[in-house]
DNA sequence: AAGCACATGAGAATCATTGTCAACTCGGCG
DNA sequence: CGCCGAGTTGACAATGATTCTCATGTGCTT
């Protein structure tokens, strides 16, 4: 593997944000900030809490990690692809999968644009179980 | 209007939960919790906040009011027609509209079977600005 | 090397939500 | 009608995630 992260976005590439860029490579699933706190200072790369939350922030603003709620309403973050897309989560063992569908863009957009809404965003998860955990 | 509203689903019909389920007969947008406890103060129907959450919770649980969370993660509620829907929400007033998409139902359902999930659910929110908040 | 805008972190501050627990209420029963 | 026990309530404390503050540190540009 070549050094694959450089650091969130342009931003200016400190120590800090490097390691959570690296963090976030380094697993699959979503996490929540204090999870990925942990896994940092574990590491061996502290970094404040508040940062942790400052650069994921950012993150997900670039585009460069997924956010979704839980449903109890906490953040959680993973890397994703830079395709819009949505997810097929386990809610078992969190395993996800990224999903695209046209076909959905397409209806949410003229749902609407039919109801006069402008500057649509929307939210689509999909929870099941997965093979492994039934 | 008239009573209308008994109270949440076979619940003991307190003077609580029947003012509960009047405030929420009398709006048709998402509603955060602290929001309806003021409302039902104001209206002179005061309820305690732990007992709003309690019994907004049960509304929940049984299918009376729909669930949802803002994007920063807030939980706000609103009453419910019975058959499955997804909303269309203004990010600034609230206005909300029930919308159906049976494609999409069947796309999530073909995808999750395609990758072996089982027990599948999802949750799709649109948000817009709608035409008078724009 | 110097200056400075941007970053960081420790801890305080917010804020929604949940827990605690003593006081209260509903309905059934004698 | 009065009493009892389970279910309810509410004032307030407690939690917990996220954000704010602000003094101190650091990456660049000149």
């Amino acid at each position: 593997m070549t050094s694959t992260d450089p650091a969130p976005s342009g931003l200016r590439p400190t120590r800090q944000r490097i390691a959570v860029a690296e963090a976030m490579a380094s697993f699959d699933d979503f996490r929540s900030a204090q999870d990925i706190h942990e896994l940092l200072s574990r590491r061996g790369e502290p970094v404040g809490l508040a940062t942790v939350y400052r650069t994921l922030q950012r993150m997900v603003e670039s585009g460069e990690v997924d956010l979704l709620r839980t449903e109890d309403g906490e953040a959680s973050y993973r890397r994703c692809s830079d395709t819009h897309h949505h997810h097929l989560v386990c809610r078992t063992c969190g395993a996800t999968i990224e999903v695209e569908g046209p076909g959905v863009e397409r209806w949410t957009r003229a749902i609407a644009e039919e109801h006069g809404y402008a500057q649509v965003s929307h939210t689509l998860e999909i929870f099941g179980t997965c093979a492994a955990c039934r």
